[in-house]
DNA sequence: AGAAAAATTAGAATATGTGATAATTTATAT
DNA sequence: ATATAAATTATCACATATTCTAATTTTTCT
């Protein structure tokens, strides 16, 4: 049972967040609204899932500047960009920055709301893919150097007898870390530890 | 020895081809022009690396339809947009269409310079995994269906006991189809093949 | 129909990995 | 300094995987 996703509105105008609101409302979304970058960075909470829809022009931070700002602490948040005066280089780089759509005012209410969808359906899916990494990073920090040693050696595809002479021990050794690697993951059978090595980025 | 880099131009007006030319030539780029997308499409060659300059407006096809026609047919060459009177929801489609920048003219030589560049190195690496992509896709093709299903069971983790019995089986025929699947596929170890399931997508 | 490829099975020798149990030696941290 | 964790080793029994050789049956294609 995951929470209620929410619409983090982000606009210095108060007649747009009001009007994102009450469209919004009209389709059971969740939403919060913030007359600056500053105040919603405030109550920032990672764990709250949904999308944020940002105007660009706003007294303090930009939008692009909240992007950009959440970006380099690699919070990735489904991003809409919203502006009254855009222009081609500023689309250009919120796009490429990763926002999902930049819309220019007035917008089509309906295309907004697709892109909220699938904003939000992004942000489920990135949660889901993240919680799971961070299970799994959680396992592999609990192991000792030498375990992730001989990790990084079996699932290079490495035999107990070359690991255990490459590392210089003996293989009774190697078995001993090799098991131990195994219990902490949480894997039953070498492929579930490939699959993991995988997310873990261990492998070439 | 690969072949060199080639910037394709494609764009309706004369000015714009020979000044993009002049700027290649100035530092060593190889390119080729065309006036028109079709010109472009009938001597094109997927093995010629390299990256496209794009008009978007233009007689018959424009720039953006022949980067939706080649993201049609799965050929993702690095685009660079290039656009006298561009809005900004053209370069938002361009953009999250996949290309590199999506400039408007007249541009700044030293930024297309620096565009291509990256392009031509996205292309040169883009190339590298799909050759190595195709080199084991062509060895999973040669695996016979009984071959295929052993190698799926295989990188589930699956013992060939149990993999005997889900296909009713004897043990002994898996093991010829699991040491066929290894030589086949020239893999050494496990690990070897499921690297190479993942890049197959074999692997959920 | 006849050849070729694919699928099937078996047995035996060998190599490898796993699991349990136990014990010793370093490090490390309170 | 002394618990605690980490690293080390060994051994035995058992399970699995690999390699080789050889043969039979089934499909598939010409």
């Amino acid at each position: 049972m995951s929470i209620e996703p929410c619409v983090f509105i982000v606009d210095d105008e108060e007649p747009v967040r009001s009007a994102l609101t009450l469209l919004m409302d009209s389709v059971g979304l969740k939403s919060e609204s913030f007359p600056s970058a500053q105040e919603y960075l405030d109550q920032f909470d990672a764990s709250k899932p949904g999308c944020l829809i940002l105007d660009v022009r706003m007294p303090g931070l930009s939008g692009l500047d909240l992007q950009a700002r959440l970006g380099a602490e690699k919070i990735h948040p489904p991003i809409i960009i919203i502006t009254g005066h855009g222009d081609v280089p500023m689309a250009v780089r919120a796009v490429t920055a990763g926002a999902i759509d930049f819309i220019e005012k007035p917008f089509n209410n309906q295309s907004m709301l697709d892109n909220v969808h699938r904003a939000i359906e992004q942000d489920a899916k990135q949660r889901g893919e993240t919680s799971r990494l961070q299970d799994i990073e959680k396992r592999y920090d609990d192991l000792t150097p030498r375990e992730k040693e001989v990790l990084q050696c079996v699932i290079e595809g490495k035999r107990n007898k070359i690991i255990a002479s490459e590392m210089n021990i003996s293989q009774s050794t190697v078995e001993a870390h090799r098991s131990k690697v195994m219990e902490k993951m949480v894997a039953n059978t070498l492929s579930d530890l490939m699959r993991m090595a995988l997310l873990l980025k261990l492998i070439s």
